[in-house]
This record gives structure tokens, C-alpha cells and sequence, in this order.
DNA sequence: GTAGAACTTGAAGTTAAGTTCAAGTCAACC
DNA sequence: GGTTGACTTGAACTTAACTTCAAGTTCTAC
């Protein structure tokens, strides 16, 4: 086999992704195969490079869909250049300060009510959304939003 | 009825939380609820108090899974108290203060990143696995753990 | 006493990101 | 040329946290 040829355990060895991952990321559209003569996928290197990207990419938290995305925003579709994966990374670089942002508003948020004396669930303003809350149908909307509002249909 | 009997709709409303989100949460055993004659619901005014604790701690994060145990973990499985609210609390805000520990870790990693001149995702260490790491079956072993370890199956 | 809103149940569906399985094919080496 | 390990496929399963649905019952108000 050619050098340049590379199997699904030789890439899922050297990416770290699991074989079943690596089909499921050709289905998605993530990454793509030749094929041998009997059928068999037959990577070429260049997939090391966007299955590294695709690490990258969910370690900070994106999607399959938005890393789909951001791949298909580039140039042809092709290697990113150096401006594409500095423009990426600063991105990425803002959604983790977002991220963190919001997870420090929800700890003070925490410390004030800890703080504040009303301890008692019966009176605390973060854990019982009383009948004044309640009467205008608000509930406990006073409380931050959750970390990481997630994509199950419901919540 | 009595005052002290909600029905699902007025607690829904008053807590925010769907009537189905309800009765998913009493197969779930984190509320409970008296029968009409007629087979009905009727909530004592208490679930309020329990559902505005399931609120708070769903945007912490906790998982319905650590809130069961957690309500359980109350002294006789009640009204918690306010050394236990306390103590709840500042286990609240020391996973916050970890969480952003974690995504600042990251975010510096990808700073790091950024500024290091390997801007090519051909060079860069954080995008490319390349065979130094490969060769040792490390793959992108050098990046930072996923923000949220999810409990997927999978990854 | 009846219309209509609110309620009941269990079963099945949803989303993300894969994994697991069964049954069969390919590749490589001796 | 045969054995063994690697590979193929599609379908079904996984987890969390619910929602949606269908078909039937209860409540309440007029």
C-alpha cells in the first residue's frame, strides 16, 4: 500500500478517534475516503489535519454541526490557510470568554444568596420563586440562565 | 379545594416547569403528589419549594440524577435546613469555581496557540497530531479535556 | 346534566454523538 | 490456498431529560 494510503485503524490510531467515529464523521460529511479495489476506505494524510481540527474544535465546545460549518466556510472547502485558522481560533477564543463570563455572573449570583442571610429555602430568593414571583407567572425567571443550554428538545 | 391543593396547571405555572417536565419528575421520585377522588394530582404548596431547588440546581448544572441524591441527602428526606443550604451551596460554587478554572485553562491554551507563530494548521501542535505524537499512539492526547465530559456513550 | 377544559396513562419520539452488533467480505502472510 | 485479522454495511442501541401522542376520564361551570 502506498504511504500515502492510510487505513482506518492506522487514522483512528493516530487521531484518536474511534473507527466508528471516523465512519460516522464521513456520513456527516466531516471527513471523506477513497476506496480500495475490494472496497475498503483508504485514507489520504490531509485527514489527520481535519480530524485535528475537529478535536480541536469540540474540546472547546462546538458541535458536529457548527464544526461542519466552519469547515465548509473555508476557502474550497480545503486546508485552512493561516488567516482562516487565526480568525477560527480568536472566535473560539470568545465563546470561551463567554462562556466564562456567564459562569461567573451564576457563582456571584450564588455568593450573594449565601451571603445575604436568607438561608432558609422558604425565604431565599434564588431557590423558592414565592408566590410574588409566582403571581406574575415569572416563577423562578429571575434566575441566571443555565450554563449550557443544551439542544434536548425539551428543558 | 383547598387552598393548600394545587392542581399540575398551577404548579406548572408557578414553577415554570411543564406539566409533563412534572410527572417526569415524579417517576423520577423528586416530587410527590396526593390523588383526587378521581384520580387527579393535587400538589401540597411544599413542591413548590423542591422545584425551585431542582431550578437552581439545573443551573448549576447538576444533573437529575445528583439532585435526586442530593434531596435525598437531606436530613429526614424534607425541608432541607440552612446549614444544609449552606453546605449545598458552597458545593455549588466550588464546581463553578472548577468549571472555570477548566475553560480558562483551555482558553489559555488556545491564546498560547494563537500568538505562537504556528499559525499553519500544517505546524500548529493544538490543530495537528503529527507523527511525533502519533508515533506514539498520543494522538491529540496534548489537548485539553472536553469542557463538559458528557455522559454520551460515546466520545 | 352537559359541554369543554383539564386531567389521566403508557408508549413512542426527540437530539447529539457515537457505539454495538450481526453477518458477511477483503487483505496479507505463510 | 487457507487462516486470521481487518474491514464492510445497515440497523438498532445508548444517555439525559423530557415532549408528544392517542385514547380515554374527571372537573367545573353554566
Amino acid at each position: 500500500m502506498v504511504s500515502d494510503e492510510l487505513t482506518v485503524s492506522q487514522v483512528a490510531r493516530r487521531s484518536g478517534f474511534a473507527p466508528s467515529a471516523l465512519r460516522f464523521y464521513e456520513r456527516r460529511g466531516l471527513i471523506s475516503a477513497d476506496r480500495s479495489e475490494g472496497g475498503q476506505r483508504r485514507y489520504h494524510r490531509d485527514v489527520l489535519r481535519r480530524l485535528a481540527f475537529i478535536a480541536a474544535a469540540k474540546h472547546v465546545g462546538l458541535t458536529l454541526t457548527e464544526i461542519t460549518q466552519a469547515l465548509e466556510s473555508l476557502p474550497q472547502g480545503r486546508t485552512p490557510t493561516k488567516a482562516d485558522w487565526t480568525r477560527i481560533s480568536r472566535h473560539w477564543r470568545a465563546r470561551l470568554d463567554a462562556e466564562i463570563a456567564s459562569i461567573e455572573k451564576l457563582r456571584d449570583g450564588l455568593d450573594g444568596c449565601i451571603g445575604c442571610g436568607c438561608l432558609s429555602l422558604q425565604r431565599c430568593r434564588i431557590a423558592n420563586p414565592d408566590d410574588l414571583a409566582a403571581a406574575d407567572g415569572s416563577g423562578a425567571a429571575f434566575l441566571p440562565q443555565p450554563l449550557h443550554p443544551d439542544q434536548h428538545p425539551g428543558r
